[in-house]
DNA sequence: GTCGACTTATC
DNA sequence: ATAAGTCGA
């Protein structure tokens, strides 16, 4: 028989369990990746940088190892149609599946194409350790509450890794779709790296550099992750995220690996976060229009100040806010932020300028080189308080606390906030309250060199609780 | 129907 | 010290 196996967001030659079997139940495989044009972003588009970078060592790892990446670009229809005219004896293909948002679609959309073309499909769960419906209450529902969820999520036995055995002979390399090859290179040169390489240059890609930073991780991190992960400046983060999304590892071999070190704290709260990335992609599977819509329908109607300006502000860093801005210019610079620091924006964001969620949910998704719609979307809402088990909405993070608190000494935001190296320890979090003596001494003049405070916490916190409670009797309202 | 519990906090 | 309401057993 002659298959297929269609890569997606599992770009890897080991653990893959769709190649697993691909391997072992075809005669002649064709390896193969398909762009869509159509699901390219404007606006930097570094999350799209960085993807393809991962297809680009996927295809370097293959032809390492004798054989080819086929890669098909354009509509997805007249693409799988051609291919099937090139190769008319293709009748088996081997995917992971998808179980929420574009993906979903696709696949749904790609099963009835094979169907009519008596092409015989087999779907494999894969991405994640527990896919979205294994993990139950005992009422037989999904759950909302993450703590709970986790409970029984431990109790599951772990899924192995599985062995790919590489059989080159079985591979087909056909020059056939040279052509698309080459339009793909053309567009992603042309139009998806152009302004973003930059920002990726420095990451390091692929399945062997997951493997390394993941075990210079367990030797020198894990066992102190549950304090150092909360610190933007220490790096005590795995910076697993951006090949977990694109696949270059897979979370069971993650898993395995962590569960092989020593015990402790660290490691028991890093297997949380592993539990927390399937949470949300079963939140997702549970909410499909989750990218829209408000999970917790009582805050679908607060009236968001959205002002344009003020976005402008947050998104460049000029909120006067020291820890806000340096966290938006990591973003911007970096392609990434840190996870505390994802949060401290989304707040300030939905919170303090009252601004829609969905913008801020869309801008990180120009942005982060590991942007995965599960994560971040769930992160939005629980930020937002809008999703299931998200922080109460009276529950309203202070900046200035925050920033005091998980970067102590300032050096964070010396780091991203230049302009501010100067100030001294104890005034750097609020330089607003600087005296004009103060200023004079430091050499930067507040109004001017960095802004003031574009709103005052105190009382955009008790605006933000009014919109909340105010969305909430609407819709309570409607319902009686 | 009851009852304990509830990611990352704030005043 | 708090604190709104719901989830889940």
């Amino acid at each position: 028989m002659t298959s297929v196996m269609w890569f997606r967001r599992d770009l890897r030659l080991e653990d893959n369990t769709a190649l697993k079997h691909a391997f072992e139940e075809s005669d002649q495989l064709i390896l193969l990746f398909h762009v869509n044009p159509e699901q390219f972003l404007e606006d930097g588009a570094t999350n799209q940088v960085s993807f393809f970078n991962s297809v680009k060592i996927l295809e370097a790892s293959i032809k390492e190892q004798g054989g080819k990446l086929h890669i098909l670009f354009g509509d997805i229809e007249d693409c799988f149609q051609e291919l099937k005219e090139t190769f008319p004896e293709w009748s088996d293909v081997f995917i992971n599946r998808d179980e929420k948002g574009y993906g979903l679609q696709r696949d749904k959309k790609m099963a009835q194409f094979f169907k009519e073309h008596d092409i015989n499909a087999h779907g494999f769960f894969d991405h994640h350790i527990h896919y979205a419906t294994e993990i139950k209450t005992k009422s037989d529902t999904l759950y909302k509450v993450f703590t709970p969820y986790f409970r029984q999520w431990k109790e599951k036995r772990k899924p192995d890794p599985v062995t790919v055995d590489f059989q080159k002979d079985k591979l087909v390399s056909s020059s056939e779709f040279n052509d698309h090859h080459e339009r793909f290179y053309k567009f992603f040169n042309e139009q998806v790296k152009i302004n973003s390489q930059s920002k990726v240059e420095e990451l390091e890609q692929g399945n062997k550099a997951a493997h390394q930073k993941l075990d210079d991780f367990i030797e020198e991190k894990l066992s102190e992750y549950k304090e150092a992960r909360d610190y933007p400046l220490k790096d005590g983060t795995s910076r697993m995220s951006h090949h977990l999304r694109a696949g270059e590892i897979s979370a069971r071999t993650v898993y395995s690996k962590i569960k092989a070190a020593p015990d402790s704290k660290g490691k028991e709260t890093f297997i949380q976060e592993l539990a927390w990335r399937d949470f949300y992609n079963m939140v997702y599977y549970a909410y499909p229009d989750q990218k829209e819509k408000e999970v917790d329908e009582n805050f679908s109607r607060v009236e968001w100040d959205n002002n344009e300006e003020n976005f402008e502000k947050w998104k460049e860093g000029r909120t006067g806010f020291p820890i806000v801005d340096a966290a938006m210019r990591q973003l911007k610079q970096k392609g990434w932020m840190h996870n505390r620091l994802r949060m401290i924006t989304a707040s300030f964001l939905t919170k303090d300028l009252l601004i829609d969620w969905r913008w801020g949910e869309k801008y990180f998704q120009t942005h982060l080189v590991d942007y995965d719609p599960c994560s971040n979307i769930g992160g939005w809402q629980w930020a937002a308080s809008t999703g299931t088990d998200g922080v109460p909405y009276f529950r309203i993070f202070n900046p200035t606390t925050q920033s005091e608190r998980f970067d102590k000494k300032g050096d964070f935001i010396r780091l991203y906030v230049p302009e501010l190296k100067t100030i001294d320890t104890k005034k750097i979090h609020e330089p607003s309250t600087l005296t004009k003596e103060e200023q004079k001494k430091y050499g930067i003049t507040i109004g001017e060199d960095y802004p003031e405070p574009i709103v005052n916490h105190k009382r955009s916190r008790e605006l933000a609780i009014q919109a909340y409670e105010a969305s909430k009797k609407k819709v309570q309202g409607e319902q009686d």
